[in-house]
DNA sequence: CCCTGATTCGC
DNA sequence: GCGAATCAGG
């Protein structure tokens, strides 16, 4: 390993197996390996370790499981997921408890206000988070990790 | 639009 | 054999 790059030495193909059968996603094996998706999956194909035609297990990305229509502007790239998989956990410390002292109705709500939705809709005790939203966010910063993927796919889907 | 995996094809 | 490009599905 002094001088040589070896593309698939018997490590990284063991360690593409081992994350392969653990469950983990081919973008995921990817980045912990080092090397593309494609590279992984092409390198999957060729060892014959495909699942066949099966496009994912996953079934499909819930889409608009937030109660706002705020979620739009989140390009929310991997590299979240690269930083958890890596150890380095990028993220600082992102708002634990949530403060709902500040809950207001639809009427108090106002731009720097969490809209996150208390309850269910229609019913009497129904209101708003009301805590402070930076930016133009939305939500405070402990609703806006909830609306937002909290994190990478993690069998989190059946909401 | 985003994501995913699988195949194709040039290197 | 390798992987980016492309295809295909959700």
């Amino acid at each position: 390993m002094p001088v040589l790059s070896p593309t698939w030495t018997n490590e990284r193909i063991e360690l593409l197996k081992q994350h392969f059968e653990a469950g983990l996603s081919c973008r995921e094996i990817a980045a912990d390996i080092g090397v593309s998706r494609n590279a992984v999956i092409g390198k999957l194909s060729r060892l014959n370790l495909t699942r066949g035609r099966t496009v994912d297990d996953r079934k499909v990305q819930d889409r608009g499981t937030a109660p706002a229509r705020a979620m739009r502007a989140v390009p929310r790239l991997q590299y979240q997921m690269l930083a958890t998989i890596y150890g380095e956990t990028d993220a600082p410390a992102l708002a634990g408890p949530i403060d709902d002292a500040n809950r207001c109705s639809l009427l108090e709500l106002s731009e720097n206000r969490c809209r996150w939705p208390i309850s269910t809709p229609g019913a009497e005790d129904f209101c708003f988070c009301g805590n402070i939203a930076p930016d133009s966010q939305p939500y405070c910063a402990g609703h806006s990790r909830l609306a937002y993927r909290p994190n990478s796919r993690v069998r989190v889907m059946r909401g």
